[in-house]
DNA sequence: GCTTGACCTAAAGTTAGCTTTAGGTACTAT
DNA sequence: ATAGTACCTAAAGCTAACTTTAGGTCAAGC
């Protein structure tokens, strides 16, 4: 064994994980600020210093903003993270109920996309026909039926 | 032929609307200050009355905000509605761009999702384990591959 | 030794999309 | 006629999520 056995970590600058994940350097300073990487460290000059873990982080942080998760709540999630073992179970839970919300989401979306679709067939034929006049009639808005909310 | 054909079209009241989509009547005041909703109009004494093509108007505008589309947004594609005619080629322009957009977000929420089944698969063994630490370093967040960026 | 570039903090400013407040009008039933 | 309910406007207020501003540190290269 070595007599020093400082495994020093390869880190990065705030800048250069900006760059990885098209964020703003401000935009990163103030995740940090809210709490949202667990253990970001600084150097004694209080430079930033980001390990794979918090560039982990940072990664998690936007599939939680993707699932349009606010900060609090991403805060509340990273407080648990930095509270260790004790905490798995809570954080396993959220993700089961996160799953739900996207699923949700993802059928939400699909509506949108059905109602999109009909608008295309609606203003194809619109402009086919040079007015809105006839379409309007034959294919009423009321003729897109919403899907049952199955729960 | 009677000699007044007024046809005197069914109307809602604000309060009636707001039911119906679950939008509180300021957002529906606030819909129309800004012009969302195409020839809504009021009675000598200020009241809104909505026929069944204002009631279609908020019924897009719900389906254009689900897919992202800002209020300013939206207020020019209703403008383009007022418009009449001379705006069809404008307006399935329009939605064809948005069909592209909504497809790109049913794939960025397919990657949340995985990003979540992968933490709900992490975490559940981790519970299982009474400790994050050998999940962590038998499945890294690097074992999740974004897919490949198809254009 | 001085300029350049990347970093820092604290605090104020910005934008979207509503919501709330304050004060008033108009049918509806008792 | 008066109490209640639903509507109205104009303007101010609110929250989230950043962004911008102002002023400063620090290490590297010329």
């Amino acid at each position: 064994m070595p007599a020093a056995t400082q495994i020093t970590e390869k880190t990065y600058s705030i800048g250069q994980v900006a760059k990885m994940f098209d964020l703003s350097i401000p935009t990163l300073r103030y995740y940090d600020q809210e709490g949202l990487i667990p253990h970001l460290q600084k150097t004694p000059a209080g430079i930033r210093r980001f390990t794979q873990d918090n560039i982990d982080a940072v990664r998690v942080i936007g599939c939680l903003k993707s699932a349009g998760m606010p900060i609090k709540e991403i805060q509340i999630f990273m407080q648990k993270v930095e509270q260790g073992d004790a905490t798995l179970n809570d954080r396993l839970a959220m993700f089961l109920r996160l799953k739900k919300q996207v699923e949700q989401q993802m059928q939400a979306l699909q509506n949108t996309m059905d109602m999109i679709d009909f608008k295309c067939r609606y203003y194809g034929q619109a402009v086919q026909d040079g007015t809105e006049k006839y379409v309007k009639k034959q294919m009423p808005l009321s003729s897109l039926v919403l899907p049952s909310n199955n729960k």
